[in-house]
RNA sequence: GCCUCUGUAGCUCAGUAGGUAGAGCAGGGGACUGAAAAUCCCCGUGUCGGUGGUUCGAUUCCGCCCGGAGGCA
């Protein structure tokens, strides 16, 4: 089936990038990122991005697309991306959707409509004042009165989702609840996936630990120096390594305890991806420590996957 | 060598006026529709350093021993 995505997943540091390049080579197909934080051109060594070598000429599309300074969302990666493959498949090659923000990936494979729903900021901060000095059940009371079921599904804590969906409603007069049964449509995109994951966690920690020290060493501080001169979006600010970067700059923490944080930051981000990639039954979950050493079983099995859906 | 403090969950530490104990972090599980590397929810039995004694009963009081920190020599 020409229409086939094949979909590699899973969380940082399981090795998604090099798996992704090798199918690459015997699909030809070239590489689509789905990475919330590869997209900014300015961050490379802390965001893990693939180097030319890495990528072995395949071509790896939504990285360095956005400066740091702008906000980027969902919305506007479904957008982008769908450009993206409808552009590699009009050349005849096939596509590979490679990351980890299981968010981008979902809204992209599941074709979710987000409509035409701007932000507005002044009313998230808004909120949030309110928040501050009458505390987060008030506002959570404010959206059970104009939408009971997403108040419910909504834990009064969680402000960020509950400020969204008051904005939701407030941009567009529709309720979130609404709009999330009107935003599931057709897919466009036959999906084949390829999960990674470690049978041993403490496999894939210390292949973190390594891969942490291994940015140090290629310079990660020197490069959030020179972040810390621009005006980074929020989105941006928040990617890990870079955050503790700066902490360690502003005397909040010792570079050891700073190198630390981050390790133990991108633990409990890598527990995060797979709570949320575990949930999704499609994925076909291949464990790279469970392959002998010889570097190809891993992706024979993964080729032999995508083959097997093809007949 | 003497004096003082200290030894409780993987780590940092509370606590029990004697009835076998609880927070934060780590760790585990979950949620997730325009901030997603974000945000949020749930999960705590551990010879209370060892050993004797007092006691109906000791992690808690007392003695000794072992480990750690500081002070005086």
């Amino acid at each position: 089936m020409a229409d086939d995505i094949i979909v590699v997943c899973g969380p940082t540091a399981s090795g998604k990038t090099a798996l992704a390049v090798e199918l690459a080579k015997r699909f030809d197909a070239e590489i689509v990122s789905a990475d919330s934080m590869q997209i900014y051109k300015e961050m490379n060594i802390g965001t893990a991005k693939p180097s030319e070598e890495e990528k072995c000429g395949i071509p790896h599309h939504m990285i360095d697309i956005v400066s740091v300074t702008e906000e980027y969302n969902v919305s506007r990666y479904v957008d982008d991306a769908e450009a993206c493959i409808d552009k590699i498949k009009a050349a005849g090659k096939r596509v590979i959707l490679a990351g980890g923000t299981g968010l981008y990936i979902d809204s992209l494979i599941n074709n979710v409509n987000f409509f035409d729903i701007a932000n507005d900021y002044e009313y998230r901060e808004r909120l949030c004042a309110v928040a501050g000095d009458k505390g987060v059940l008030a506002v959570h009371k404010m959206l059970e009165s104009v939408d009971k079921p997403s108040a419910d599904r909504l834990h009064p804590n969680d402000l960020k989702r509950v400020i969204r969906a008051l904005e939701v409603y407030k941009v567009c007069g529709r309720t979130m609840t609404e709009i999330q049964m009107q935003s599931v449509r057709e897919r466009k995109y036959n999906p084949v996936f390829i999960g990674l994951d470690y049978s041993e966690r403490a496999v894939l920690y210390s292949r973190i630990e390594k891969r942490v020290f291994e940015m140090i060493k290629d310079g990660l501080l020197d490069e959030a120096r020179l972040l810390s001169e621009l005006d980074l979006s929020s989105t941006a600010r928040a990617a890990i390594g870079y955050r503790e970067m700066f902490d360690f700059l502003n005397n909040k923490l010792t570079f050891e305890s700073a190198v630390e944080e981050i390790c133990k930051k991108t633990r409990n981000y890598a527990k995060r991806q797979l709570t949320w990639f575990r949930k999704n039954k499609e994925i076909n979950w291949l464990f790279p420590d469970l392959c002998s050493d010889n570097a190809s079983e891993l992706v024979d099995m993964a080729a032999e996957i995508v083959n097997f859906r093809e007949d």
